[in-house]
DNA sequence: CGAAACGATGAAAGCGATTGCATGGATTCT
DNA sequence: AGAATCCATGCAATCGCTTTCATCGTTTCG
């Protein structure tokens, strides 16, 4: 017996495959005992659609691409599960690739994916504009992080949450602060960076550059060292997995915090409320971003001549206990 | 211009479109000649085969599921990362589930899955067995770190590395030892219960056994509370996650670690190395474990009739800084 | 030299669904 | 009542590819 398509049911009712087939997509177009008989044979056979035929008369794979540049961030483990979600909502799948840090494999893989996919989402990519556009060429995409003006992007910006961080550490007390610059091929790093001096100019503090680091623990603990040499009373770390390393550093080294140095992180990661002590950081609306994105795409996808779309969602600030009064109360 | 198919291929080189598609899936049948023209032709057109009209014909999908059950998990980035390469150098893609650690989502996601995949595999199930064998009914489907008589499995055993794990405490001195459990659902966390009592018995040491604990880490501060209140100087966690929870709430409580209390971990997640101290642990043959699953999984595509295979990969115990000497020297 | 074997190619039949068009019976309008 | 609509359904083409079988020109062998 094998499987059951849409003209074992036909026969099985004495009517025509066109009919089983619009009982599934158009049912209001067919009479209502004819739609019910139907569906209970189609259930009691175990009939499912064959999503290959489906395919390749309309053309859509029913499926999304994902592209990360590392897996093992943290960062991005919520957002898979936000966009895996929202996927599933428009009842698509979603393929995971992991890039691992290569900008070379991140357009191995939307070229690998054209075809399989209806679009792809490239997130917080590694490769330069000109390769991801030439990658995404006739092919709707959606990057994140990065903004790139002939294709649709979805940015977090944590500009004015960076400088609530900055007023919040102000008002503690602190006026001498460092910047642990993140990689300096990350378009997030550059933007956050920019925002601290920006923010430290316009108050008048004093801000110490360092790095720029890696984006991983061991680079936060390379930071922590560096910090460690300045009189800075208060860093920003790049990221959560930065900062958690800027403060296994100070740990090791009995600096206490928030007593001695404040900290904050950015991304909110699950890391930032677990760690001792839990993290001020910049919370990035992960939902928001995942969301954000695959509507975008599902736009692009149905309407591939319209104009790329930006959208800009910001981060907010909030304070935990890696933060506090200058000098210690 | 629209996407070019073998017909136009066919057409520009004056051949058959059976020509064609005999260039790229047999080549050795057609003539050196003709092989090359078509192939040239082929790049300048952008040839790319649609893969629904294959998958149509062949019935193949050349994709692979991928249920996780909570891919906050740390545990699983690496084993995504390791099923991912072995599934691309078979030709397959990956499609990632994340069940988000609901038992229902994994059954549903198997289900959904149907069809538009070759096999799946279930990483760390969460589901009952009886669940997961109706699931998985006529579907390839391998399951990981779960075993189950009908259905294909590949499991990390860490018996003997735990017995390791104590011998080495045992060989600092320690005597007394506690034994912080996972969550009584989880296949690991029973079975590593139940290595690391039988290791005690036959020792002859003193063992508290503490909890089940949530496998996250306020699940793990919860056991270091707990581990407080007894005397046991060494204490074996459920996972690396559990272990860093631990670690902070000793060191939160101003206990030194390894001085007054020793912690082993388990799985050696990224998290294990960066923690201080570092923690010693089981590590997990995260690579074998993934590549295996789709060896398995390929096997039972090619022969959906086969025996189910088992196999059980042992972890390796290595030790780090947390653990040290009783009494400290 | 004729028969057998072979190698390269083409014609055509699906794979399982969607969908535009035709059909025919029932309903509604004048 | 006859014409005009409308609704439910069927027919058949189509999507792009794979694959079996037939064909036909060459080579090889007895």
């Amino acid at each position: 017996m094998s499987k059951p398509t849409i003209y074992s049911i036909a026969r099985r009712c004495g009517v025509s495959a066109a009919t089983v087939s619009r009982v599934f997509n158009r049912p209001e177009l067919v009479s209502p005992a004819v739609r019910d008989q139907v569906t209970a044979v189609a259930r009691e056979l175990g009939y499912l659609p064959n999503p290959a035929a489906r395919g390749l008369v309309t053309g859509r794979a029913e499926t999304i691409g994902l592209i990360v540049s590392d897996i093992t961030n943290p960062f991005f483990p919520l957002l898979v599960r936000s966009i895996q979600r929202t996927a599933e909502r428009m009842s698509s799948s979603v393929m995971l690739v992991d890039a691992e840090e290569s900008a070379a494999a991140e357009v191995r893989h939307v070229a690998r994916l054209r075809g399989r996919v209806d679009g792809v989402i490239v997130a917080s990519p590694r490769s330069s504009s000109a390769a991801l556009r030439e990658a995404a060429k006739g092919l709707p995409c959606v990057l994140l992080n990065r903004p790139l003006r002939d294709l649709s992007s979805v940015i977090c910006d944590n500009t004015s949450a960076l400088f609530d961080a900055g007023e919040h550490l102000h008002k503690h007390g602190h006026r001498r602060f460092a910047l642990l610059a993140g990689p300096s091929a990350s378009w997030a790093a550059a933007r956050r960076s920019h925002a601290i001096r920006r923010w430290a100019r316009g108050r008048g503090v004093e801000l110490i550059e360092l790095g720029p680091f890696r984006a991983t623990f061991k680079g936060g603990r390379q930071a922590g060292a560096a910090l460690l040499e300045t009189d800075a009373t208060a860093a920003f770390a790049f990221d959560d997995l930065t900062a958690c390393g800027v403060l296994a550093e100070l740990a090791g080294r009995g600096v206490p915090v928030p007593g001695e140095r404040s900290v904050v992180g950015c991304d909110d990661v699950l890391l930032a409320r677990t760690v001792t002590p839990s993290l001020t950081t910049v919370t990035a609306p992960m939902d928001g971003l995942g969301a954000t994105a695959v509507q975008v795409l599902t736009r692009r996808i149905e309407a591939p001549g319209g104009a790329p779309e930006h959208h800009r969602l910001p981060g907010v600030f909030v304070a935990r206990d890696s933060t506090g009064p200058w000098p210690a109360s």
